[in-house]
RNA sequence: UGGUCUAUGGUGUAACUGGCAACACGUCUGAUUUUGGUUCAGAAGAGUCUAGGUUCGAGCCCUAGUAGACCAACCA
């Protein structure tokens, strides 16, 4: 059993139940369903997590099921890319199934249904059918093949398995309930015809199932105790135990559906539809370009199964539709990789410095430390010589104290190497900065000891040695798409919503030479820009690396908290468009008994000056506010005192009111009570 | 107009049988720091969608509203 001291979700409450009901430990069993017509994404690794996570709670098998059912949209690729992510991601299956291995099993069923005058061959239009199936809000009506005979559709369905027919010219339909109120329930379709090659029956089909009837019979047939879905499916669950009913051998385990909402992520897109158009139409350059939401998107922008996981497990699961933050999928990658990665220093925008004490021919092999969060990571070499690059927005010839780079006549510290005061600028016609001349205090080598070493100074510079740097294409990522919610707009299509600025190729940036030899399984901090991993587009002779995430920058957001040219600023608050002034009050009343002094003086001051905008007619119904909510009855007393001033006539109503705060046990509610009285 | 589901700080989730609304992200302070990172210390932010009811006591139970999501593919 689970530990009883972490809080669990709805779905180990129910497996803990049914445990403590008598179900046997041993009999648990999951499965994780992909349909192979698509990349795994960010959204499906929540329901990895919540299968495989369970399974590895309860010691229970999880198979890993291709929902692959319709040959018309599923491939190999996706198929071997979804194992691929699965392993990726840490988690082993038990089995590797497909609904396609159970085909001859499913066909049987079918056939038992008819024979049960449970299902109906229907050679009717799509169209036709569609019209008699009537609307959520009306009945539909009967198929004129309804009441077909038995042997007439046993004779037809062996016909549709033959290949008699024409794709779309028949289907076999289950025969339940064309009234109900669950439109999934109104005969649905259980076989349709579909002449295409499956992935991998080959041509040995040409009827395959609908997803009702081989989810629920795969589920039974792999025997799996609970089958989670996505809330979307909430309805298809009747359907599911309809379909078990006709095929359940009480002896053996029943499989549960139950439905959890699916994992939403602010500024990105996560249905597969969406995914495939983007990689359609080049808005990315495939399924695992950085910028997708995508499991090998993210493993190609450097994050870390296990930051993947941990978002999961923080993200939770639970019933209500959600849009998590990006903020905490980046807060899970900078923790694994703040104490994973090593560091390094690159320059992503050259300034050329020049030490001018410092010997020419000199190059001297400094070690710098690789993780200062894991003290036996080690350390590197990085050469030093007279000529520096250093970022150019780390230096500004005069600044205020609050920057703590570089300026002329001050000092800063060479991360791993020396102090130094920058003492001069080489300028071009233009003004533009060629050069800093600076000197360098000998005395102050990092790791020496010296007493210079140690000064306390303003900042601290990454560098690269120029004759020494090696140059590389960095790639920096910003989110795709500039809404927080780009789908969710029923005016507006995604596409409109994408970022152009999502990428920005810097093809000139400058590396220790410590990262001549990186891998793509390597992750590096460049230190004071970011986290970066070799990107899998790059070759011996020619080094890209992506940036995965930046490091927080609180200069960068004390700097321009207003101009982040892509952030869209005050997001629309769904239903909250102009308040009204009367609900302004009711705001502001609720926690007026929580404050005191000032605030309390600031918040009887911003609700008189609301009450002028309000009605006694809207203020009126509000007099029957419960006792307990004082707050409220305080606010609605002090608009009452403005209208009576203004001219508004004492009613019983109003006396009424008046008479029971005078009387309340609050002081705050009896002294506004008093004081209008 | 029908059915089903959901509603807790800005965001995502907790709160056991009804008992002081908690945690994380984010935000803001301060300290430390050879990364304006990390770490450490702290703060602000909710009367649990609304109105009733039951109860000594309701986020939780009941009633009625409101809002949002899902449901009419030969998709899954």
């Amino acid at each position: 059993m689970k530990e009883a001291t972490e809080s669990l979700n709805f779905i180990e409450q129910i497996i803990e139940e049914d445990l403590a009901a008598g179900f046997p430990q041993e009999k648990l069993r999951f499965r994780f369903p992909p349909e192979p017509n698509g990349y795994l994404h960010i959204g499906h690794a929540a329901s990895i997590c919540l299968n495989f996570g369970l399974g590895e709670t309860y010691n229970a098998p999880v198979n890993l099921r291709f929902d692959d059912t319709n040959p018309s949209k599923e491939e190999q690729e996706y198929v071997d890319a979804i194992k691929r992510d699965v392993a990726w991601m840490g988690f082993q299956w038990a089995n590797v199934c497909y609904a396609s291995d159970y085909f001859q099993q499913l066909h049987d069923w079918a056939v038992t249904l008819i024979k049960a005058g449970k299902a109906y061959v229907d050679g009717q239009s799509s169209e036709q059918m569609a019209a008699q199936k009537g609307t959520p809000t009306s009945p539909g009506t009967d198929s004129p093949h309804r009441n077909q005979s038995v042997e007439e559709n046993l004779d037809l369905f062996a016909r549709m398995k033959a290949g008699e027919f024409a794709p779309g010219s028949y289907v076999l339909r289950a025969k339940i309930d064309m009234a109900s109120t669950n439109m999934h329930m109104r005969d649905p379709i259980l076989y349709r015809i579909i002449k295409k090659s499956h992935h991998r029956t080959g041509s040995d089909w040409c009827i395959y199932p609908m997803y009702d009837w081989a989810h629920g019979e795969s589920d039974y047939i792999e025997q799996v105790s609970h089958s989670l879905c996505t809330l979307e499916f909430k309805a298809h669950r009747e359907l599911y135990d309809w379909y078990l009913d006709q095929i359940h051998d009480p002896s053996r385990l029943r499989p549960k559906q139950r439905e959890f909402a699916r994992r939403n992520l602010s500024y990105t897109v996560m249905s597969k539809r969406k995914l495939l158009e983007l990689v359609q139409n080049k808005y990315v350059s495939g399924w695992d370009d950085p910028r997708m939401p995508t499991i090998s998107g993210l493993r190609r922008r450097g994050y870390t199964p296990e930051s993947i996981r941990k978002f999961s497990e923080l993200s939770g699961i639970s019933k209500r539709d959600n849009v998590t933050d990006v903020s905490l999928l980046e807060f899970c990658i900078r923790e694994d990789l703040n104490k994973t990665a090593t560091r390094v220093m690159a320059v992503l925008d050259p300034v050329k410095l020049v030490l001018t004490n410092y010997p020419k021919a000199q190059v001297e092999m400094l070690d710098a430390e690789n993780n200062p969060e894991d003290p036996n990571s080690g350390t590197h070499q990085v050469p030093f010589s007279r000529e520096l690059y250093i970022e150019r927005e780390d230096f500004l010839e005069s600044a205020g104290k609050n920057f703590f780079r570089l300026t002329l006549g001050a000092e800063v510290r060479l991360k791993s190497a020396y102090i130094i005061k920058a003492e001069s600028v080489v300028k071009d016609a233009e003004g533009n900065i060629l050069e800093i001349h600076a000197t360098c205090d000998m005395d102050s080598k990092s790791g020496s000891g010296t007493e210079a070493s140690t000064r306390k100074v303003k900042g601290t510079l990454h560098w690269v040695s120029i004759a020494h740097a090696i140059k590389a294409e960095v790639r920096e990522y910003d989110r795709l798409f500039s809404d927080e919610a780009p789908d969710a707009h029923e005016d507006k299509n995604f596409l409109e919503f994408l970022n152009p600025n999502s990428l920005k190729v810097n093809k000139e940036a400058y590396l220790e030479p410590f990262l001549a030899h990186a891998t793509t399984a390597d992750k590096y901090q460049f230190q004071r820009l970011g986290y970066f991993v070799l990107d899998s587009d790059a070759t011996a002779d020619r080094l890209i690396f992506n940036k995965t995430v930046g490091l927080k920058d609180s200069w960068a957001k004390q700097q321009a908290p207003a101009a982040k040219p892509t952030a869209p600023a005050p997001k629309p608050q769904p239903n909250q468009g102009k308040k009204s002034a009367l609900s302004e009050v009711q705001q502001i009343s609720k926690k007026l008994t929580n404050l005191s002094g000032d605030k309390l003086e600031a918040a009887r001051q911003d609700i008189i000056r609301y009450a002028a905008e309000i009605s006694y007619e809207e203020i009126e119904p509000l007099f029957g506010t419960a006792a307990k909510k004082v707050g409220t009855r305080i606010g609605v007393m002090l608009v009452l005192g403005v209208l009576l001033k203004n001219g508004q006539e004492r009613n019983a109503a109003v006396e009424a009111f008046i008479e029971a705060g005078k009387s309340d046990s609050d002081e705050m509610l009896k002294a506004e009570a008093e004081a209008i009285a």
